[in-house]
DNA sequence: GACCAACCCAAGCGGGCGCTAGGGCGCGCT
DNA sequence: AGCGCGCCCTAGCGCCCGCTTGGGTTGGTC
């Protein structure tokens, strides 16, 4: 992807781009980056495959469209809670509302980024999704670990560890919402949030664990 | 594949296609299967390509014999622990250790499985994987509801909704688990044990905690 | 009304893919 | 010694993939 000279930095793309972005998602979600064929994401925008190549100059370049678009858009909203400079708790319960809401704003590239996400930050036109990854690592560990040390949150397991524990559940749950189902995002969050934050069992274990 | 008369339940199958088996799964697990060629599986293998199909009669059935194994396998582990007439909550945690097990035995598989499920699940030849699937989701829920029923576990929030939470949780951490990495898979087990049982929050300051 | 840029089509190229056909070699058995 | 069989090789087929090339059509602009 070679730069624009006239706007470097905000990257101005046609609607009708923006729309086979979508569609080519949506596509790279249900069956797979590998499995999806220029000529089916052809199809489903109702062109012949090599008229795709007046928009984009890959195949990659598409859903490295979806993933930059994508991580734009969710790195805004995390740093804008963190920064909101409500206790660690409120923040932590804000982020995972933020994530959340991403399945239903943005389900396909959350699938296509969970499912494909290994294979493609082994090459280097894809370094930017470790990157994105690193930095969205850092920001909520450091959530995390303010409200251990304000004491609001059990200081026992390393903040790593639950924020991979925190990251995976979250991300995964795209496998199985559906935007037509019973509950809303906001709603599935909170049932997360009270398991998450109050435990499954009725009662802390008297006994240890360990 | 077509049925063998002489032991038509037990596959008996050569040692030699069990290890081109495990090569396979490795390659699967770390680039993906549609992204993995059957040239690169018999240059891992040490054989030329063509030689596979004195093994199997397709790629597919690499998949499918890796699949196949694994979900036997832990498949019998979920019901002896299942069947050991222990509490719920006793259960539970076997359960998990069980499933973070695998971890260490099967990671390639439980990685193929978590990657591929979504893609193959859609081809009639794998719907055997459904089935497993939802054999263990009842298991699992099963002991969940019990867990409910006698008390140990909250009843607040919805047992498949719980399961899911715990499913997605552990399997997915096959994405950062490292075999040569500092904590066995019981370790990681208990860990997760602690904050799912217990919560995160410090509920009601933990003074025999400290 | 000439022009340009944005889109799209028609036709197909080169390459890598999964897979096949037929033959060679060595080990164990009788 | 002779044979069968498990295992692998040599050589390559046919298909579908991502992508290219050159040209046609349309709407907005002066």
């Amino acid at each position: 992807m070679t730069a624009d000279p006239v706007t470097p930095d905000v990257e101005f793309v046609s609607a009708r781009r923006a729309e086979i972005v979508a569609i080519a998602g949506e596509l790279f979600a249900t069956r797979g980056y590998a499995n999806t064929t220029v000529r089916e994401i052809a199809d489903a925008a109702g062109i012949l495959s090599g008229s795709l190549y007046h928009h984009f100059d890959s195949k990659e370049s598409m859903i490295e469209a979806l993933m930059r678009d994508f991580l734009e858009d969710i790195g805004h909203q995390y740093t804008t809670v963190a920064s909101a400079g409500t206790d660690p708790v409120t923040t932590l319960r804000a982020l995972v509302h933020v994530a959340f809401g991403a399945l239903a704003t943005d389900r396909a590239a959350v699938a296509v980024m969970l499912n494909e996400y290994n294979v493609l930050v082994q090459y280097p036109r894809f370094s930017f999704l470790r990157d994105a990854v690193e930095a969205t690592e850092r920001l909520w560990i450091e959530v995390l670990d303010a409200g251990m040390r304000a004491g609001g949150l059990r200081q026992d397991v390393p903040a790593d560890a639950v924020y991979r524990f925190l990251r995976d559940a979250i991300w995964v749950s795209v496998r199985w919402y559906r935007p037509d189902g019973p509950q809303r995002p906001d709603a599935i969050a909170d049932d997360y949030l009270t398991v998450l934050l109050g435990g499954l069992a009725t009662r802390r274990p008297t006994r240890r664990d360990r």
